[in-house]
DNA sequence: GGCTGGAATGAGAAGATTTCGCATTTAGAA
DNA sequence: TTCTAAATGCGAAATCTTCTCATTCCAGCC
């Protein structure tokens, strides 16, 4: 039960929370912003203030249960977290995002906070590019491609 | 001369812009926001409206000169090109920007994008960590650390 | 060196995302 | 069931960024 989940983090099961936890992992969009989170709840009749929204993914993020992701647009967004890290790889085009882990990445990094004499708290790796699907259809490209 | 440089970009060399170029070149910050670059050019007597700020810095962007970043915080900060291409590590206590080049890591990144069918574009690592100096100094924690 | 057309700028409004303040409601323990 | 602190909802507000459009400026041409 996810009220269980809830109090394990450390808050309380209210319905908002567990609604919104419900719906991240019942939905098959990975990546999700509060406002999507907040469409998709109104659209299955789960009426969830936008200020709790943010609320509560705050909490969630706070509480490791969800991951807080800047991609390069505006806005953040959330995934939930099921154990494994993992990386993103994201289209320039139309927004698709694939996954990878890469264990070389990782241990470097790890040595590379240490060398610098940081204690490393996370790290984020986005690689941008055109994904197969959009190289094969050509066409126009978005602001983000003009990059260094 | 600036001049140059924006016409080579293909830009017109208006004032503004070369304003905003040479403030660039000149700051001992690498990182700026594009509100750090309107009110340090209006400390120094170069008045420059903030929509024009940022305005020329995503052309800037587009025309390779500076690199544009989402750090954990709400908004964009931009780091002039020069040359050499880097990654950050970012204190998540006194924001503190370290930079490092790990040619190990580039080389993953394009083999992870083309085993992806992807043509990688751009990539973003960053590193969050505490800083030596917070690391001693202890003290008070930002949200940003409480992530996965 | 002045003239001209189109591009660039400035100022403020507007848009987008996120947070805040506070009255009301709710979870969970007594 | 009753109670209290915590959570929620709503609208206002804060923050960051883009847009609109009248005015100004750059660059080529005389």
């Amino acid at each position: 039960m996810e009220s269980q989940d809830l109090k394990r983090a450390g808050l309380k099961a209210t319905l908002p929370r567990l609604k919104i936890l419900r719906f991240l992992e019942e939905s098959d969009q990975r990546h999700m912003s509060a406002e999507e989170v907040y469409k998709a709840l109104l659209e299955a009749g789960e009426e969830v203030g936008l200020a709790t929204i943010y609320r509560v993914l705050t909490q969630f993020e706070a509480a490791g249960l969800v991951t807080r992701h800047h991609f390069d647009e505006g806005h953040s967004v959330f995934e939930l977290n099921l154990g494994e890290h993992h990386d993103h790889i994201v289209c320039v085009r139309c927004g698709r995002v694939d996954e990878f882990v890469d264990e070389v990445i990782e241990a470097r990094q790890h040595r590379i906070a240490e060398e610098k004499g940081y204690e490393m708290t996370d790290h984020a790796l986005y690689i941008y590019g055109v994904c197969p699907e959009c190289r094969k259809a050509g066409g126009r490209r978005t602001r983000a491609e003009g990059r260094g």
